[in-house]
RNA sequence: GGGCCACUAGCUCAAUUGGCAGAGCAGCGGACUCUUAAUCCGGAGGUUCAAGGUUCGAUUCCUUGGUGGCCCA
């Protein structure tokens, strides 16, 4: 296994490294002196933010005339001593600021007992801001308390905790060393954050419906497997709130949103992680044209709010999500981007030739539409860096999905792709319990052809649909990949904060 | 599941053709009252991912395994 720092597992002392050891020797001394290690009594009265956006433009006579006492808190991720005086950089969730520390100020005591702080420790300050020689803006320390002594030292100062393993697996120390990850997830919750006012204001309301299901449904899936012991019951995590959330308008709601997770169980790469975050909503009385709009004007704000542009940039590639957005049909796709003619995937030989020849595999007994689809993944996903709306896909691969009033071979159904990838998934909702009941009845034929990501049957849904459910379409949207495109992520591991590892060895 | 790559001090990285395992930062001792990758002096720190093999000798070559990354399916 890769070199990770396991001492903390090991009980022997002996086995500690020696800067571990040394820290401990250190807190004990600290703590000999009656000076707390995790006192929990300092309160400060501001944020790091909040002192530079009040301060930030007062030169040194401004500061000098009008001068400010403040009280903050946070860590230390720098020290420069110079004997009788140190500079240190101190942290918090919100900024960092220069302290300048002197004996002279502190007193000979505290001055001393500040200089067996490290590098981590997390202090509380108090003192007035002034301006050094070299102009930053600095708090004079006056009083200064170990508010947490930091038992493990900090990586590298300059160049961070780099590798990936241990960035994701110790990602605590990711985010207090790296600016850019710290970056990433408050962006996240931005985005997130908005589209729950964005849904709100469209007068959405927001609910929860099961993760732990007994029919697994809504996509095309392998499911995790679990077991509630008192009911003694096998249940499955979902891989969708879809069928849920369509009860709900069986059941009046008209406009529902869930933002929550996901689990696949399912190969782990850099567009897939086991369990993530899904937006679903669903709109009584609309249509799948209606949603295409509604998206563009949901990502559009979104692009502005947090770019204030619609155009931004994802690894290296320009990307504008000015409205309106490139539309094309699922087999117009097929030709005009994937460069097909229509024998190319209207027969079936030829298109499972095809695919083979791309390199992909074909299942015996597997249907056209499905080798469509391999072949639009192939030839047109990776082109769609622009934004494309691809609408009507062929009723075969979108079994929850209404049929085009002309063609019941397709369904009013849309994806929406962005730099080469699915980001969202949307159609006009099949509401026909006799129909539904034959899709799933297909489905359940595939599964026992071998498929594991085909659908159960979900009776209760179909029940549900006999109790009738109003016209509607409803979108699913990746949230974790739509936080990588808006964060310039090439990997969704960087997006969600701890992404599923093996265990290290050596911990419990 | 397959291919390729990586794994060396707490962190970031070196180590010639197989020939004494090193540096910077952090940490430790010392000097230093405006530094900001502070500086200067001194010393300390290693199961080179693991096990096995080849060899006089392995961080280096081979085998197996582990973890991670990238690509493919």
């Amino acid at each position: 296994m890769k070199n990770l720092n396991l001492n903390s597992a090991k009980t022997d002392e002996q086995s500690e490294s020696r800067i571990l050891q040394h820290r401990r020797k250190k807190a004990d001394l600290l703590a000999a002196q009656n000076i707390e290690l995790f006192p929990n009594t300092f309160r400060k009265d501001i944020d790091i933010a909040g002192i530079l956006q009040e301060a930030g433009r007062m030169n040194a006579a401004e500061l000098e005339a009008e001068p400010r006492r403040n009280k903050v808190a946070g860590r230390i991720m720098g020290l420069r001593s110079f004997g009788k005086v140190t500079f240190a950089h101190i942290q918090d969730q919100s900024a960092r600021i220069q302290i300048f520390v002197q004996r002279d100020v502190l007193g000979q005591y505290e001055y001393q007992a500040f200089k067996k702080f490290d590098i981590g420790d997390i202090i509380g300050v108090e003192g007035e801001l002034f301006r050094t020689r070299t102009d930053e803006l600095t708090i004079r320390a006056e009083r200064i308390r170990l508010l947490t002594k930091s038992m493990r030292p900090l990586p590298e100062k300059y160049h961070g905790l780099k590798d990936v393993e241990l960035r994701y697996r110790q990602r605590y120390v990711d985010l207090i060393v790296n600016p850019s990850s710290r970056q990433i997830f408050l962006t996240r919750t931005k985005i997130v954050a908005f589209i729950r006012e964005f849904l709100d204001s469209k007068g959405f309301i927001e609910v929860e419906t099961p993760m732990m299901q007994v029919i697994p449904g809504g996509a095309t899936a392998r499911p995790f497997k679990t077991h509630h012991n008192a009911l003694d019951m096998q249940l499955f995590l979902r891989v969708a709130p879809e069928l849920y959330l369509k009860r709900l308008l069986v059941g009046g709601f008209e406009r529902v949103y869930e933002i929550n997770r996901n689990f696949r169980n399912e190969g782990i790469s850099t567009q897939h992680n086991p369990e993530f975050t899904m937006l679903e909503f669903y709109w009584a009385y609309v249509d799948f044209h209606d949603l295409m709009r509604f998206t563009e004007e949901m990502l559009a704000s979104l692009a502005r709010k947090i770019f204030n542009s619609t155009q931004i940039t994802y690894q290296g590639q320009s990307i504008d999500l000015t409205p309106p957005w490139t539309k094309l049909s699922f087999y117009r796709a097929l030709e005009k981007i994937g460069g097909l003619v229509p024998r190319d995937y209207q027969d079936p030989e030829r298109a499972r030739a095809l695919v083979l020849k791309l390199g992909e595999n074909v299942v015996p007994g597997e249907k056209l539409a499905k080798i469509q689809a391999k072949l639009f993944d192939l030839l047109v996903e990776p082109q769609l860096v622009q934004p494309h709306f691809i609408y009507h896909y062929p009723t075969d691969i979108s079994p929850l999905s209404r049929r085009n009033d002309e063609d019941p071979t397709i369904t009013d159904r849309f994806e929406l792709f962005i730099a080469g990838r699915e980001i969202a998934n949307s159609f006009s909702e099949l509401n026909d319990p006799v129909d539904q009941k034959k899709r799933f009845q297909e489905q359940v034929l595939e599964k026992e052809g071998g498929d594991a990501e085909a659908h159960h049957m979900d009776e209760d849904y179909i029940r549900a649909l006999e109790y009738g459910m109003p016209p509607a379409a409803g979108e699913g949207i990746g949230i974790d990949r739509l936080v990588m495109l808006f964060t310039d992520s090439p990997s969704i591991r960087e997006v969600i904060l701890f992404p599923l590892l093996r265990p290290e060895v050596g911990t419990g």
